[in-house]
DNA sequence: GTTTGTTTGGTTTTT
DNA sequence: CCAAACAAAC
């Protein structure tokens, strides 16, 4: 291939001048087409790189090449992922590359890059700078008090399920004006949007933003204030996004605003991503994005990497011939240079999920024995509870594995206390935090004392923490509440003017012990005391690099992981989910079953569609191995606790044979021989023992209903949001089918929304099912 | 205001 | 079947 042309520059610092007469050693050992994708720096540019292509290498690379060649200061730069550990990850090579270049490109996530520029032009947006960031959790409290004041009965209407709708809105970029009544009427019958309203409103009186704000504010700003927007034109010469196929519509919007700069077909931005991986369209990315990325940026450059680095020819072959089953691809092929095919995939049927814990326990320890380190083995399971077989399993068996997305640090009970306590202090009018911790330790206040508080803050128009400054000046509060919250209000100022002397982590501390806290735990002899007061000393400690209190709680908002030290060998168990990106020698691909995977829940939903998301994350799971997938499935499972039988994945008939080595654990029960040759090799069990006609949790919910003789299968209200017909998906009956339903009978279709059926039953009266549930009578 | 019983629901997860 | 969330009773 020839050598690209080099790039104008006509002056050159000290660096330049040396590594311009020669190639710059950055650029060894790249291939032709990441050569070329680090070399094409202006204009737009789709880098398509499919798995273990070295995306990473080529994104940080191009900004290293950037720097160096001198075309742009660092803090010209604007390079964005969607987790902080991609950030990390980036941030870390580029500091190897260029040690201290002029300044630090702007990296991190769309989160964290919409924080720091909102922060900058917050009054713009009807926020202070030192806007507190609201998680879930506050978010869910929030909405309970909206809901509360409407007099929402919260049985029937979930603030969960607001929040739910809430983000998707805020995902697709609309403000509460922009939600149009097909969306809102549905939730609190047809009250969805004024609490829209009210709930922004709420945000903005307690000066918070929650993590969808931070986007939609972001792109209000730029829309609003467009000498604004025009600043961040001048300051940003060049844009890098990393997993684009990710992105969401309010994503997209916020980088389109950013890149207008100049006229589409000259934008300096280079997105990389594989649509093949697309794995997260069910909380709002839009595969989309990267599809039409030619369109919106007309003339760009689209640079594919096929060439794949990880993985043995079989196992690329294998999750090849898989995802050529999906429609709709921008279309890569992976390949290696590697001529020798490596191990056979293996695919084994296993009489039940115990069987096959049992048996991927007994591979595990084998390859152990064989000097292979359980570090580079994983097990990757399609949802979380899968997992716990396996951990029981390995506790017997005393093997050491580690699972990857427990609950999270921040999200612990003692850690957002303690943060309730710190975020108070910052920000005196943030009430979430006041209502969490004015009883935590027990003061005596209770519910009470904080209606009464709350009455009198929202008549004041005040925040609660001044509205109780003013109540103990009263007579209105029982004199014992009154000298309580005395107290704390003077504890409180002791601690906002500590804030300014002690360093955060110390801050921490003192509060925890002057609160009471770490008495409350002392005196609390259940087993779980001790792991919290451990996990308050960690959050002391990992407070130790921050100098402001404002710093530390900004990065907890935004990083609500904490990065794990991984010290031992051990086993991981992880979801599909969360092992995109990640690699290992080994990988066991468990619960290859229908129903199971592709999920059932994804393929009733959201249709073809769904199925092939399912397809792409079973793409995923294959290309995670380095040298040796192992994938399988069980003919019993427990679900709900009953057990199912099933079949296997319908994926399975989408390998290719001589890639794949069946071993089939001949048990009595099994009888689906491989090689066939047909389409179906295995979907020819018992038509009505079939789990994907009769989905066997469908069956569980109804032997349960009958049971308790309790009430009908309605389905309520339940993911309206997310069943906006995605195209792909039709239903399979019209207006008047007569249909038979496992419990209610024989009925007629009355009416139809996605997926879900309105049926008018001869005998059970009218009810609304999913689809799945019934079959055409 | 905690403890105990009861109900309910049960992919995937980041920010 | 099982965990979390809620309601009712100490």
């Amino acid at each position: 291939m020839a050598e690209p042309a080099p790039l104008s520059r006509p002056t050159a610092g000290p660096i330049t001048s040396q590594l311009n007469r020669r190639e710059p050693d950055y650029l060894a050992g790249l291939n032709p087409e990441q050569r070329e994708a680090v070399l094409t720096t202006e204009g737009p540019l789709l880098v398509l790189a499919g798995a273990g292509t070295g995306k990473t290498r080529v994104l940080t690379t191009r900004i290293a090449h950037i720097l160096n060649q001198r075309m742009a200061w660092g803090s010209q730069i604007l390079a964005v992922t969607f987790t902080n550990k991609a950030a990390a990850e980036m941030k870390k090579r580029i500091h190897a590359f260029v040690p201290n270049f002029d300044g630090l490109p702007w990296m991190g996530t769309f989160h964290s890059v919409s924080a720091r520029i909102l922060r900058t032009h917050a009054e713009l947006v009807d926020l202070k700078p030192q806007f507190t960031i609201l998680d879930t959790d506050d978010q869910i409290r929030l909405i309970k008090q909206l809901l509360q004041a409407e007099n929402i009965d919260e049985k029937r209407w979930p603030a969960r399920q607001f929040a739910g709708m809430l983000d998707a809105w805020k995902n697709r970029g609309w403000l509460p004006r922009d939600v149009p009544a097909s969306e809102t009427g549905y939730f609190a019958n047809g009250k969805g949007g004024k609490l829209y309203f009210d709930y922004q409103a709420r945000l903005k009186t307690l000066n918070a933003a929650d993590f969808g704000d931070l986007l939609l504010e972001c792109i209000r700003l730029f829309r609003e204030n467009p000498e604004v927007l025009a600043e961040y034109h001048r300051k940003f010469k060049y844009m890098l996004v990393d997993e684009y196929q990710d992105s969401n519509t309010a994503q997209y919007l916020w980088l389109r605003l950013l890149a207008q700069g100049k006229p589409a077909s000259e934008a300096n931005i280079c997105v990389v991503g594989d649509d093949d991986q697309s794995i997260y369209g069910w909380r709002g990315a839009e595969v989309d994005n990267i599809l039409r990325f030619e369109s919106d940026f007309p003339g760009a450059k689209v640079i594919k990497l096929e060439r794949n680095y990880r993985s043995t020819a079989n196992i690329l072959k294998a999750a090849s011939t898989l995802i050529a089953f999906n429609e709709g691809r921008l279309g890569k092929t992976l390949h290696t240079d590697i001529a020798e095919g490596g191990e056979l995939i293996s695919f084994t049927q296993v009489y039940d999920s115990e069987e096959e814990a049992r048996q991927i326990g007994e591979e595990i320890e084998q390859y152990q024995r064989q000097g292979e380190p359980l570090n580079s083995m994983a097990i990757l399971v399609r949802a979380s509870f899968q997992m716990r077989e396996f951990e029981e399993r390995f506790i017997t068996l005393g093997l050491n594995y580690r699972v990857i997305g427990g609950p999270r640090f921040y999200e612990r009970k003692e850690i957002r206390d303690a943060l309730a306590y710190l975020r108070l202090v910052a920000q005196p009018a943030d009430d979430l935090a006041f209502e969490r911790i004015i009883n935590v330790p027990k003061r005596g206040l209770g519910d009470t004392t904080v209606n009464m508080l709350t009455a009198i803050a929202r008549h004041q128009q005040v925040p609660l923490l001044q509205a109780v400054r003013m109540m103990i000046e009263t007579e209105d509060l029982k004199p014992k509440q009154r000298s309580t919250l005395r107290a704390l209000v003077a504890q409180f100022d002791g601690w906002t003017y500590r804030a300014d002397t002690l360093p955060p982590y110390q801050l921490v501390e003192h509060i925890l012990e002057e609160s009471g806290y770490m008495d409350m735990l002392a005196a609390d002899k259940s087993a779980e005391s001790e792991g919290r007061k451990e996990n308050l000393k960690e959050l002391s400690r990992s407070m130790e690099e921050f100098e402001t209190l404002g710093g530390f709680l900004e990065h907890i908002s935004l990083v609500m992981e904490r990065d794990n030290v991984e010290a031992t060998d051990a086993v991981t168990i992880m979801t599909l989910h969360s092992a995109k990106g990640l690699e290992f020698d080994t990988v066991f691909l468990p619960g290859w079953e229908d129903g199971t995977f592709p999920s059932q829940r994804s393929m009733d939903e959201n249709g073809r569609a769904g199925l092939e998301e399912e397809r792409r994350l079973g793409y995923v799971g294959i290309t995670r191995g380095r040298k040796r997938v192992r994938i399988s499935a069980a003919q019993n499972r427990r679900i709900h606790g009953l057990w199912q039988s099933a079949i296997p994945s319908r994926f399975i008939d989408e390998l290719p044979p001589d890639a794949v080595e069946v071993t089939d654990r001949g048990s009595a029960y099994g009888g689906y021989g491989y090689g066939g040759g047909a389409s179906s090799r295995f979907n020819k069990s018992d038509p009505f023992e079939s789990v994907y006609e009769t989905p066997g949790w469908q069956r569980a919910r109804a032997n349960q209903a009958s049971r308790k003789g309790s009430g009908p299968l309605t389905i309520e209200g339940d993911l309206v949001a997310r069943s906006v017909d995605l195209g792909g998906q039709s239903s399979g009956y019209a207006l008047g089918d007569r249909v038979f339903h496992l419990k209610f009978g024989y009925g007629e279709v009355i009416s139809i929304e996605g997926n879900k059926l309105t049926i008018d039953f001869e005998k059970a009266g009218t009810k609304k099912v999913l689809e799945s549930f019934v079959k055409k009578g």
